[in-house]
DNA sequence: GTGGTCTAGACCACC
DNA sequence: GTGGTCTAGACCACG
């Protein structure tokens, strides 16, 4: 019951911001199976040398989310999200990072063809690294 | 001497934030004349209807940006900034979005043809507007 | 963790400058080791005596600088810059003053040599004291 | 009646400060003759495309030292300095640079031997240029 | 008039 | 508890 999850204590973006994310993605990926019984509080700061306050807020937002379920006494499961969702829930936070990526040209006053060069060359040389 | 600069109350980034946005933006996109002469910050924080302190931060974090240039007994003014610079600027900050838009898809597991596929319904819906 | 650092009220030098020009002083020459956690700003204004905003601008130029590092919640440390940049850093701010003294002397017009007894008279004078 | 001097907007230095500078070099080198005869202050300003007010306080502020001596209704002239204090306000203009680059060095804790050799080297590439 | 420094205190986000 | 943002106002230096 060892979850992956790589925090970089020198990003701006706050500690379960980080977790949460990346829990996230995990879960609407598919990659964490729907009734799997998460680690306790306790030992995932145990494991990512953190507060348990902070992992107290990631299993509260992403319940709130409907992404996970806590029973009383017995722990945090991965919730079940119908994959319809999941794929709406995916899109959307790709889509958002679009528009703010667009936002951005448009106040620098690229013209469109200057944006889309620019989302080529980042395509050829980030797409496929890591 | 009016700067047109819309602040939105109820988003969560900072004012100070939000101006220095669009303030950099402006002056990156040529807007504002190399040597112009800014409001003083008394009076900007007047227009914005905000504290004098929030503008002093703005003018004090471009000035560290080396985009504006400030005398005392004299007031703030648009740098010299190169041309050169100007576009590297520009461009970095859109590459930046993008960045974060090609990381969001690959933790999504989205394919790079369903990735371009929601950069062109992005474009189609979102880049005229406004 | 108490830091010790003497200012000076009499001095024209602003007391945000005095302070961070000491603790610059004692980041780079390694008094301060890397990662160390810094007196939280409400506690060391009240060690020097001055206001909470003044420990705040320390803090905050010298972490644009680099040379701390603060996260929310957790308070701020000593940024781990590396070795070679702090011998560039600490022989540059000597050299600087060094240039200002060059100028000094032949804005004054001196000679060559009158200039370098000077030189010796002060460092024979001035380099043990203290 | 031309005063050569150049000021450098871009400097963080205030504008009086500059012109006094360069105009008590020039009185304590010699380069301008004991009972010489000032521009007026309006003059001089419009020279230099500055305030009035800029040079009042620099006439004020020479006068004060006693390198100048203004006469009502007449104008400001180039005070009799004796040679013997000539020459120790030159130096001790230059000391006063040295003894504050001798502080850096000890504060940033170079070595004696490492100090000459910056010593050195400045001297080497500074001393002759312009 | 301009910006710069220092002060106070309230409220929020994070751990 | 920590730092971050925003607010207010006094006083000084510069032009």
């Amino acid at each position: 019951m060892f979850i992956p999850i790589q925090v970089d204590e020198n990003r701006a973006e706050p500690l379960y911001a980080q977790i949460e994310a990346q829990l996230r993605a995990m879960i609407l990926s598919g990659h964490l199976e729907v009734g799997m019984l998460l680690p306790s509080i306790r030992e995932f700061a145990n494991q990512l040398n953190c507060s348990i306050i902070t992992i107290r807020r990631v299993y509260q937002d992403l319940e709130q989310e409907g992404l996970l379920r806590t029973r009383q006494g017995t722990g945090t499961f991965i919730a079940d999200v119908r994959q319809g969702e999941r794929e709406q829930y995916r899109k959307q936070a790709v889509d958002d990072a679009l528009q703010t990526a667009i936002d951005a040209a448009k106040q620098m006053q690229l013209s469109e063809q200057q944006f889309r060069e620019s989302f080529e060359q980042m395509m050829k040389r980030r797409w496929k690294e890591e």
